[in-house]
DNA sequence: ATGGTTAAGGTACGGAACGTACCCTAATTG
DNA sequence: CAATTAGGGTACGTTCCGTACCTTAACCAT
């Protein structure tokens, strides 16, 4: 705790200013954050690393969430659908993938994140580009693939179906507390409920 | 903020001890999170209202998360299924109910002590019985009754089947941070997603 | 160059709450 | 009636947010 971590002030009295200093605070805020989870990420800590002061976040984000947030944002990373060649490989491995990130100290930070966030549903956008559409997005990748295979049907492409699974699978982390689900629960999401749900129907029964 | 909501110190020193402290201390806890929300309990508040002090709450419960929860669980209350006479009537009913809910008072409560529990699963268990099988209740009720009138497969049974809708609508709030949901929305999780998923399926084309 | 404006730095503080410590006193129990 | 248990009063340590205020360096325009 004697460190002296990115101290500035040692020699001259060089200091930064605007885009500079941001990426200071922003850059120290990420690393907090990745040290020491969104509960752990204190204004005195931050401006400390950053070798500045409150004053200079403050000037920048009103609040600690809002730091946090931009923070995390840093964090992320989005990896490109999978492409198995069967629908029910690709969507298991969608679902692993977020299984996996959930579970990741990132993923830990998102939940934080979340939870803090509440009602502020500006805030909640930032965290998935769009909130709804972003998270969509290599469903229906993977989905479109599986219409023109003929596995699927066209009316699976609707958001809302195409992205039942892992709304089905955030329900399970967020109801059970658990970082990480099961794989069984996964395959069940996938056979029990999506498979069924996308398949090429038949004629319903009247 | 004058008043002396409760105080039992004016005349005589009578005091309470075990059963009737605890009761007192949680009905005060339940106003409190009924007028100020989760955010607004404080510990302080509660032990004032109770005409007690803190010592006699941090006795019985080890932290303020603890006491919320225990405080909600005299809010909670459960309503009867609905019995419309057809699946997509009872089940629309049901979200509605939900939709309802969690834009009261209740609901708000509710979210946020989901949110504060955070990975606290002994806790998130006490705030719906069981987590999922309490929760999953009314939507077997009212499939179980379509599977007996032909409207539904008896594979809707399921647990995970049989609460898709309620589960997409929670995701709903969860991402979008509204309190409440348009009825568009219901209505659709129910006509593309729900029953379509619980309906009896004719045979699947190979 | 030089003087004025803007933004950083240092520091201290107010305020809210949590959770704890200590000691006194009423209720209960043997 | 003595001894033990549990409440009551109160004060405090701690943490951390957000703000205020002043000093000083960097930038900019004339």
């Amino acid at each position: 705790m004697a460190g002296d971590p990115m101290r500035r002030s040692g020699a001259g009295q060089t200091r930064r200013r605007g885009a500079a200093l941001e990426e200071a605070i922003l850059r120290a805020a990420t690393d907090e954050l990745a040290e020491s989870g969104y509960a752990g990420l204190t204004m005195d800590k931050v401006a400390a690393r950053a070798g500045t002061n409150k004053n200079a976040i403050y000037r920048r984000w009103p609040n600690r969430l809002t730091l946090g947030v931009a923070a995390y944002r840093r964090l992320a990373t989005t990896t490109p659908p999978p492409d198995t060649g069967d629908l029910r490989g690709d969507v298991l491995e969608l679902l692993r993938q977020a299984n996996r990130y959930w579970s990741s100290p990132s993923g830990a930070i998102l939940r934080e994140l979340l939870a803090a966030a509440g009602g502020a549903s500006e805030l909640l956008a930032q965290l998935q580009g769009r909130s709804g559409d972003a998270a969509a997005a290599p469903w229906l990748t993977v989905l479109g693939r599986a219409v023109a295979r003929g596995e699927a049907s066209p009316e699976a492409l609707h958001p809302r179906v195409a992205t039942v699974a892992i709304v089905l699978l955030r329900n399970e982390f967020v109801m059970r507390g658990a970082p990480t689900a099961p794989d069984d629960v996964l395959v069940e999401i996938v056979d029990e409920v999506y498979l069924p749900l996308v398949r090429r129907r038949g004629p319903v029964p009247t």
